[in-house]
DNA sequence: CGTCTATTTGAATGTACTCAAAAGCGGTGG
DNA sequence: CCACCGCTTTTGAGTACATTCAAATAGACG
């Protein structure tokens, strides 16, 4: 089983040296904060209410992180998957109580980090700290490019752009999954499927 | 003249110091990374095309980010003003041209740094890195929320969270302008506002 | 004072939603 | 392996939210 999980931390490691330069020794050391974590599909790994104990890194699987709002109805605000994080941010460096629900849609395989573990960790490894910070920058230059696109997009431009962005999960979620991410109904989403399908 | 910008860095440290803590040395040190600009109404800080050199420190005034689509509809990003930060921090960090237009809608007053001030800033100052650390989630953090509301509410729920959350720049935008903030045509957000007028 | 832009109003239109109902599909248990 | 159950997809009709266009009025600025 270690020579399993060697091989999840050298994707760990793949992703990291696309941002930052590691050398083995400190890559080393900021394994030891992380644990292997297997979870199958349909697992909540967070519920609204609940603090956001870890953040975790995506070695395979997809997720999917929604909100509800008062009427009822479930809106996504990404799919996390390979190569990416999963977890509430806000609520887990705040510790207060979380909005979101994460569910795992397919099994998966995480390598998961508590908040103390993390702040050390941040402490202790430059390397790691420079790539978190790109992390973080790029998270919210993400989430701003997002904001513009709902801002000047109808919806069907967006659908368009969720397929050329992520073609990959595409095939692996539902009609209705799409929908609540690009923010439009599950029933209209069909028509402009339907609209592009030729 | 020094006197004068001395409050303004005063201002500054006041708001950093709400983030992380700082001593008087260091943050002496991180002041000379920063210079003090002024800027009248109507004048651009960026344009679409140009490459975003600094990232600055609104010490008091107001502006405007836009980004224009194809059918040449201006959409508002946000407003930066006072004890916040203005600038587009993608064309910032990566030195590409930015989509991006900057406007200042009062006369202001800035700190502001380069790019290779604020990494070698980031490198040897600790409690300003924690602070920008800091400022990047809070951004994402904020960013994520908006795509929720932009997601989950009605255009007239958001003019009311609008009001709720800046109450102080509300009186300094013309309707247009918070229309476009918005995402509603300034016709439709008339309407909306003669609706909660009583 | 004149010009330019912002606000206000109304009518016609379009985009996307709700509700309802039928058809398809996938997983589960017998 | 098949039958059933529940969820997703598909379709259509009616509706609501928001836009466009046009025109009149009001404000702001030089």
């Amino acid at each position: 089983m270690e020579i399993e999980s060697e091989k999840y931390f050298k994707k760990f490691r793949l992703h990291i040296e696309k941002y930052v330069h590691i050398e083995d020794a400190e890559f080393d050391s900021v394994c030891r904060y992380f644990e292997v974590e297997k979870v199958s599909r349909k697992t909540c790994l967070l519920e609204p209410g609940k603090i956001c104990r870890f953040e975790n890194f995506v070695v395979s699987g997809l997720f999917q992180t929604t909100v509800s709002d008062e009427s009822g109805k479930t809106h996504t605000l990404n799919f996390p998957h390979e190569d990416w994080w999963v977890g509430d941010f806000k609520s887990f460096s705040s510790k207060t109580p979380s909005v979101m629900r994460i569910e795992a849609l397919e099994d998966a395989i995480l390598l998961k980090i508590s908040k103390s573990s993390l702040d050390t960790l941040l402490e202790s490894s430059p390397a790691f700290a420079s790539y978190f910070q790109t992390l973080s920058e790029n998270a919210s230059i993400a989430a701003n490019e997002r904001i513009i696109q709902q801002l000047s997009q109808t919806a069907e431009q967006r659908y368009v752009l969720f397929n050329q962005k992520y073609p990959n999960i595409k095939g692996r979620l539902s009609q209705k999954k799409i929908a609540s991410f690009l923010g439009v109904s599950p029933e209209y989403f069909n028509q402009i499927e339907k609209r592009n399908k030729f």
